[in-house]
DNA sequence: CCTTCATATCGATGATCGTCAATACATTGA
DNA sequence: TCAATGTATTGACGATCATCGATATGAAGG
């Protein structure tokens, strides 16, 4: 043989329904680059820090973030800015301070686009 | 008032008992760190399609991915061997050719670190 | 051996990222 | 309106990244 090689799994497409679009169907360009956005997003300490910090508290103001996380307080604005743009977070004006909370919703597509093990 | 605020929300660290890191108790530094890798590796939308290519397949040749992703041999090998490194795929090699699979354990490790939205 | 071919590594380049100091903007209270 | 203060933006710098052409490695067949 050597001719081109073929799988040896004969099912190519095959069960995997109940979860796209990783392990699902096929996956779009504009679902991979909207997909990757999102984990880009996720994907630096300190941003998942952040992210951790806002879920245990139910919500968090700016203002004690830059020492919780040892960040100047440009970098941590930075990185809020980062995470609302990206639909994580919710931000919320009271007056000179800023609040923060977890828009879930996010986190469970991102959650359910991986493919929820439980398939 | 103007002191110092507090939050709204009276219950600071509540419910998310299951599914820690991210939405569970403290995280660690290093927890961040090496989500944070993880993550880092699956936030690009070619190793995304990747990952997608293979979970759909049950297992992928090396040989047919630069042509499915439009994307030159050596940079087909360098995200494939991203995604190896991240634990994110598994390389077998069969004659001259190389195979992938998807090594289901790590996804399911990441979804479930970003918070199982069945809470 | 030697050739063929699939894959990995190297080197380079342009782009994006994380960080901070400096500065601008915005809200409050006097 | 002015001073104080919390937050966002700007500008800059070093680091990392995605990409590809050129080249090296490694396995199969003759």
């Amino acid at each position: 043989m050597a001719a081109r090689p073929s799988s040896t799994a004969e099912h190519a497409v095959e069960a995997d329904i109940c979860c796209p679009p990783l392990l699902g169907p096929s996956l779009s360009d504009d679902d991979a680059d909207q997909l990757a956005v999102t984990l880009k997003a996720l994907a630096d300490p300190v941003r998942l820090k952040l992210v951790n910090l806002v879920a245990r508290s139910e919500e968090c103001c700016a203002c004690d973030l830059p020492e919780l996380l040892d960040r100047s307080q440009p970098t941590v604005s930075h990185h809020l800015s980062i995470l609302v743009k990206a639909g994580i977070l919710d931000r919320e004006q009271r007056g000179k301070w800023a609040w923060f909370r977890l828009s879930k919703d996010r986190l469970s597509q991102v959650c359910s686009a991986l493919g929820n093990p439980d398939c």
